[in-house]
DNA sequence: ACCGTATTCAGCGCG
DNA sequence: TGAATACGGT
């Protein structure tokens, strides 16, 4: 078992699984095999002989997590591998403090908040202390409070760190501290946590509990830590307290890829390990199984440019594969127009699938134009990144129930939930139990459990309206334990009223919603079946799985997206750190121009612009076989048209592994086969980026390969209503109207096989049939 | 309480 | 441009 394991890695690989005891890190460079370092780090580790139980795994996602445990179940072929600790900081870390929790006084049914809940609080305790919400806008107090927590500052140390507090100041923001200690309040009085006060809260616990550390410590004895380039000051310090015991602790990053700098990471968690741990080893995996010495090399000649970074060479002996290609376009349709059509070439061409393609762009807003052209051609796509499921808003609505019911005191739970379905408890009612609350410093549920003795001033009418909502969360709370998960959400969702307010609304969108809940409630019923076991006469057993264990397992999930195993032919796109870890035959880098890729906020200092770089980086190391990186010179941006120049990033590519567009004898004008009639404005063709290229003395080039010239003049002047027409793409038809004149001159066509269509003819490529 | 309109804001995003 | 929220009228 073990010689087979060790024969499919390469030395350094080998070396790194071999390496158990003591501290190590692995610098894995891009495609260099890393997740297969990391499992058979683990499947030998059991295969010596380490118990599970004492393993600790730490990754970045929860799909990560899932990905290396089903590979060493493979690996290992026993279900010991179950037993390792594997998962996100969040998840594990959650883990514990449903058990340790109260140590801190917090109750082991907890809630989490997630970034929505927080900063409605935010927006909610700003109101309260009658702040403006536009200067203390939510979202950068939120920014502020994460920060501090990320780097263990507490609401009283923040209020006594004149750094923060003078920076706030200047800033015009002095009450941010007050915001802080109040926030911090509200959640511990609701019972909750946010993402950050899990890590928070642990290390807390480890740092004031010496018998949890204890025990940790003892129980990990092997920690291994995935991604450690993106780790932040206090995962980093968990991850400390916890290996200090034994040091059994290993590593995997790659600087180079270090792109969550602005959302915390700390890049120099991987650059200061070995003064962290003087004795340890170091395994660098330069091999690159992924992709072509062409994409290698560029990829290495971009990252080259930057300053922080561990000296290594990455290398590959895969073929040399084609140059990177560059497309130009002239507008962010246009390139949404030429890149579909370079996938659809491609496809066509090596009779590929859609699944080998992906376009990575720097923003999601960039999304619009590729989705577009990819649906006039019928190429399927699918854009990841988006409103995952959990985030919807009627999923948030029912799982606010559960949440209620579990933690009576979660208060964004309830205000979400305690007029929706409308039951006639308005803002004004809202607004005088908060404040009510507030006084008696006691939770709003219990403000509302205790009605008449908490001195709520409201009418008979509201009065009776509360008093039912409150016996109604009472009942389901009473059936927590008895009910199993699905029967009781069921019982929630109906005798609350979710599914009826749905199911009255026709719209698609209310249908969709419908079937979104339809689909939650098919999820807990799996998770409900899934785990009951039964005896040989068909006798349910084990004891039932109830709504509060639900809760707990996808409380810190965020991806329900990939379990659509069925349709999985469609090209990927998604933002450049959303493509992380994953790899692609064929990427499309698009949106290349200075301000875009890299972003206007990068340019001011160097780290913030290394670390564009660094994610231009991944972009490119996610391809197997060929990148296309393209750019346009206009571009729609918060709706004006700007004028691009081409991204530094493109330029710093080695000539020796990028192709320029060649030259061009004539047509200097777009074809446009599918522009809509009456669309935006087609750009002029002299920019900065068109000026840069002259510099470069680089050649102007045709947009897209025409099959076929649009129409000719003469034509255009004899089109008339009832002919029958010829496209290249829809087919035949047949004209059922004429207007405008000249060049503006349009057809409406009645294909036979795509229905109707507005052509603008200078672009149509039109024939006569007749 | 609810709906349509005005206004604002826009960076990537793990849990 | 367009999504999300705030506002103001019924």
């Amino acid at each position: 078992m073990e010689k087979d394991i060790f024969k499919e890695l390469n030395e350094a690989q080998r070396k790194a699984v071999e390496h158990t005891e003591g501290p190590s890190m692995v610098i894995a460079g891009a495609g260099s095999g890393k997740t297969r370092v990391l499992t058979y780090r683990l499947a030998h580790l059991l295969n010596i002989g380490v118990d599970p139980f004492n393993v600790l795994a730490l990754t970045f996602t929860n799909k990560a997590a899932r990905d290396m445990k089903e590979r060493i179940l493979q690996l290992v072929g026993s279900d010991d591998a179950r037993n390792v600790w594997m998962g996100t900081f969040h998840s594990i870390f959650a883990r514990i403090l449903r058990v340790e929790g109260h140590r801190l006084g917090f109750p082991s049914n907890f809630s989490i908040y997630d970034t929505e809940d927080s900063k409605r609080l935010i927006r909610n305790i700003v109101k309260e202390m009658k702040l403006d919400p536009k200067v203390y806008n939510p979202n950068h107090i939120m920014n502020r409070i994460s920060s501090a927590k990320t780097s263990l500052t507490t609401p009283h140390s923040y209020s006594e760190n004149a750094e923060a507090t003078n920076a706030d100041t200047m800033a015009g923001k002095p009450q941010t501290s007050a915001i802080y200690t109040r926030y911090a309040n509200r959640l511990k009085k609701a019972d909750a946590m946010d993402f950050d006060d899990l890590l928070f809260n642990t290390y807390i616990l480890l740092r004031d509990f010496p018998d949890v550390l204890y025990k940790y410590q003892k129980r990990f004895k092997y920690i291994l830590v995935d991604e450690y380039q993106d780790t932040n000051h206090v995962q980093y310090m968990i991850v400390k307290s916890l290996a200090a015991d034994n040091e059994n602790l290993c590593v995997v990053g790659d600087d180079a890829q270090s792109i969550y700098a602005f959302r915390g990471a700390n890049i120099r968690n991987i650059l200061n390990f070995k003064k962290d741990y003087p004795d340890h080893s170091v395994f660098k995996l330069e091999q690159n199984y992924r992709s072509t010495k062409n994409i290698v090399n560029a990829a290495n000649s971009v990252i080259e440019n930057n300053k922080d970074q561990i000296k290594k060479t990455i290398w590959t002996d895969n073929d040399d594969g084609k140059q990177v290609e560059l497309v130009r376009a002239t507008s962010d349709t246009e390139e949404g127009i030429m890149v579909a059509d370079a996938i659809f070439r491609e496809k066509m061409n090596g009779q590929l699938p859609n699944s080998d393609f992906a376009i990575l762009y720097r923003t999601n807003a960039q999304s619009r134009s590729f989705e577009e052209s990819l649906r006039k051609l019928n190429i399927p796509y699918r854009i990841y990144g988006g409103l995952s499921f959990y985030k919807r808003k009627e999923i948030k609505d029912l799982l606010a129930y559960f949440r209620v019911v579990i933690n009576n005191n979660d208060e964004e739970s309830l205000q979400r939930i305690i007029n929706y379905p409308a039951r006639g408890i308005g803002q004004t009612t809202m607004e005088k139990i908060v404040v009510r609350a507030n006084q008696l410093g006691v939770s709003q549920w219990e403000v509302l459990e205790n009605t008449a003795g908490s001195g709520l001033q409201v009418n008979a009418g509201t009065m009776n309206k509360l008093n039912n909502f409150i016996t109604m969360i009472k009942s389901f709370r009473a059936q927590l334990k008895t009910v199993n998960a699905f029967d009781l959400a069921k019982k929630i969702a109906t005798s609350a009223g979710i599914l009826r307010d749905l199911y009255e609304d026709k719209t698609p969108e209310g249908l969709a919603r419908y079937e979104n809940i339809e689909e939650l409630l098919n999820a807990i019923k799996d998770f409900t079946e899934q785990k009951i076991e039964a005896n040989e006469d068909g006798e349910i057993v084990s004891p039932i799985h109830t709504l509060d264990e639900f809760m707990q397992d996808i409380a810190l999930l965020t991806d329900a997206d990939e379990k659509d195993k069925n349709d999985n032919n469609h090209v990927s796109l998604m933002t450049v750190h959303a493509a992380k870890g994953l790899e692609f035959p064929f990427v499309y880098v698009v949106g290349m121009e200075e301000n875009l890729f890299p972003s206007i906020m990068s340019l001011n200092n160097r780290s913030d612009l290394e670390e564009e770089r660094r994610l231009f980086y991944v972009a490119l190391t996610r391809a197997m076989k060929h990148v296309t990186v393209s750019y346009a010179e206009m571009r729609y941006r918060w709706g004006n048209l700007t004028p691009c120049e081409v991204s530094r990033f493109v330029e710093e590519i080695d000539d020796k592994y990028i192709e320029y567009p060649r030259k061009v004898v004539s047509q200097p004008r777009a074809t446009f086969p599918f522009e809509k009639a009456g669309s935006r404005p087609k750009s002029k063709i002299s920019s900065p980026g068109f000026a840069n290229y002259q510099k470069k003395g680089l050649k102007r080039v045709s947009n897209l390969e025409n099959k076929q010239p649009a129409m000719s003049l003469e034509d255009m002047e004899n089109l008339q209503v009832g002919m029958e027409v010829r496209h290249q793409r829809f087919g035949k038809g047949k004209v059922i109207a004429v207007e405008g004149l000249g060049g503006n001159k349009k057809a409406t066509v009645l294909f036979n096989n795509v229905g109707q269509k507005q052509l603008l003819l200078k672009f149509a490529k039109l024939t006569l049939s007749k």
